[in-house]
DNA sequence: AAATTTGTTAACATTGGGTTAACATTGGGT
DNA sequence: ACCCAATGTTAACCCAATGTTAACAAATTT
């Protein structure tokens, strides 16, 4: 059940390393285990982990750079970051939240408490991505993973570029995305196609989903009303 | 810019209530206070805070009854909730965390610390709201995404030449924008009209604004009223 | 490869925002 | 007080933007 949760945990410290894996290798997450800070963004890089526990001192480069290396990149926005240190002193631990992490741990670390404090910071990773694949806005319920919508509990065929059309409408309900923006999102880029094909996309949406939902704002484009 | 994000706070003690308190309305957040676990249900149930720091150990309920009992509700899924223990034996940081606590902090507690915590588990909070471009002066409520122009929160339809000029004339309130500057900005450079195509937009805007906003400095142009 | 589904285009219909023209009114300068 | 240039007002008109339809092309499935 944790098997789909992938945890990188960097320390020197091979011992500690030993023992954080092990601990969270029994609850079932996938392990990925870094030496130093430059290994840490290597392999954050190769394997996208959900969360990550980074000791502050490190070799080559310390934890509290790799983490605000990390939230520079909009892949790395929205993933978990921990600190371990060995003294609670308080410059350390502002500097840990300042450089972007969410949570902060003191050594020596006791094992149960890892993990119950693991469990709440999953607790929210879980929700983060069940919320962007299940958007539920007004009478819709949009399934990202299936590509499914449905309206007030019965289901509502879109095909494919309906259904990103949709999304992005609906992504964020009350804004007027314009023709190009809309090009940008539901087309490739190096892809040209004429300027009627959007109506008729929203011409067959408005004729699957009912016409009260996308409202044409002339000289800019369309807008979901939430 | 704190003002939109409400804090519960409960200890029995006063002087940790008023040092907290201090500390979060100094940074500009909303602080509700509580002395027991039950007040604290109460007061939540009131203000719907975004966050909860609850001391473990208070008479009536103690902060981890208060927690498991808000957690059961779907009101307070989403609500972040923080502890605040006298000691940190694993025991009650567990108890915490299986509770449904987001975080735990043990005392005492330095104010910087708790500071630079809060900050790190608000961002998430934050991240959901402040995406809309809002633009608020006296009466009038702009959203640039939307396009739309709120009066004292009633809706009122602009179309695109009539939304662009009024957002250019509400962006400086009080500047004097002359006729040339107007066509400059709400036009294509390419495009030439005549010269009553201003006024008569003018026109439209007073109507469905209200007449008393836009003032005419005859022989230069048009401003916003402040 | 045929059949079906999906996506795009072209051709035409429709609409409403933007402009203009024609006339009314205002107010600063002399 | 008068003039007239600048602005206000109205309604008609035009056309660019969008709606609509069906035929065609591309893809996916059978």
């Amino acid at each position: 059940m944790n098997s789909d949760i992938t945890i990188l945990i960097a320390d020197d410290d091979a011992n500690i390393l030993e023992i954080l894996a092990y601990n969270l290798k029994k609850e079932g997450y996938k392990v990925i285990e870094a030496e130093n800070g430059k290994q840490a963004i290597q392999l954050a890089e190769e394997h996208n982990p959900q969360l990550m526990i980074l000791d502050v001192m490190m070799p080559e480069m310390n934890g509290v750079d790799v983490c605000a290396e990390l939230r520079e990149r909009k892949k790395f926005e929205d993933t978990f970051i921990t600190f371990l240190t060995a003294r609670d002193d308080d410059f350390s631990q502002i500097t840990c939240y300042e450089a972007g992490g969410d949570d902060f741990m003191s050594k020596p670390i006791k094992p149960k408490v890892l993990l119950s404090r693991i469990k709440a910071l999953l607790k929210r990773v879980r929700k983060a991505k069940a919320d962007e694949q299940l958007i539920t806005v007004s009478d819709f319920v949009i399934n990202k993973d299936a590509y499914t919508v449905e309206k007030n509990g019965v289901l509502v065929h879109l095909v494919k570029k309906e259904f990103e059309l949709f999304s992005l409408l609906v992504s964020k309900p009350g804004k007027v995305y314009t023709r190009e923006e809309i090009f940008d999102n539901v087309w490739d880029a190096d892809i040209i196609v004429g300027d009627r094909t959007i109506d008729v996309h929203i011409r067959k949406l408005r004729e699957k989903i009912g016409s009260e939902y996308i409202t044409t704002i002339k000289g800019i484009g369309y807008k979901f009303e939430g």
